[in-house]
DNA sequence: CCCGGTTGGTTGAAAATCGAAACTGACTCG
DNA sequence: CGAGTCAGTTTCGATTTTCAACCAACCGGG
């Protein structure tokens, strides 16, 4: 009754985090600056709902904070936390094997560690 | 038929190839020593049919070869080819991030790279 | 030869997940 | 007031994944 894997390694938990299809170009949209909801829906043509999803799996995982950005009407913004930015290695690694072996000769990718 | 996502980058390209729910972790036995396929099915507990589907595709893009290991039965094993190899940055940086951030207190995984 | 076991799959149906579009609700601007 | 934006939620059909059964090639024992 377990379809639990006989393993249980730190990548294994976190891809369960972070792992699928969707969730970590999320991430990337973050690193990249693009922090609202509607932006990143755009940028990625990802569905809302899965959207709204996966952003809430993030924020209770504590590698996403939504801050809001403006009252009236209350408007929030995604933000990654130390944890989420703690992941810029792995995308990193992710991006350089991609501009390597996969690129299709398009200039890379820049992650920006945008603070503010 | 996928929707087209505004932004093509390596990591975009790279998660095409690699970043759905199994394919990481197929890598990770790989690089484990785990190459069979009925070992990494019974360790990740991965669909019979999708590890079959994972595999292919991973040989298609050249990131896998299928090598045989036996006559009579003929038999194979998966190993990693250059491609493949040159992702242990990304598994590493994954894994050391579940570490630090999602450890359930567990030894470290060991990624070997066990070329023979 | 027959039996059971192993390996590496294939098939098909049921369940879970996803995606596109429509809709909502709070608010702003003109 | 009417149009528009942002951030969702709901709905429902399509796609994926899972689970279980089946298959075929071979092996070793009796």
């Amino acid at each position: 009754m377990r379809p639990q894997p006989a393993i249980e390694c730190s990548i294994q938990r976190t891809l369960d985090l972070v792992g699928d299809r969707w969730t970590l170009l999320i991430l990337r949209d973050l690193f990249r600056g693009v922090r609202r909801f509607s932006r990143i829906q755009e940028d990625l043509g990802i569905a809302k709902n899965l959207l709204t999803d996966r952003l809430a799996t993030l924020v209770d995982a504590d590698i996403v904070e939504k801050v809001p950005y403006q009252e009236r009407p209350v408007r929030h913004e995604y933000r990654l936390t130390e944890k989420g930015r703690a992941l810029s290695p792995a995308l990193l690694a992710l991006m350089r094997w991609g501009d390597r072996y996969v690129s299709g000769g398009l200039a890379p990718t820049e992650l920006v560690h945008d603070e503010c």
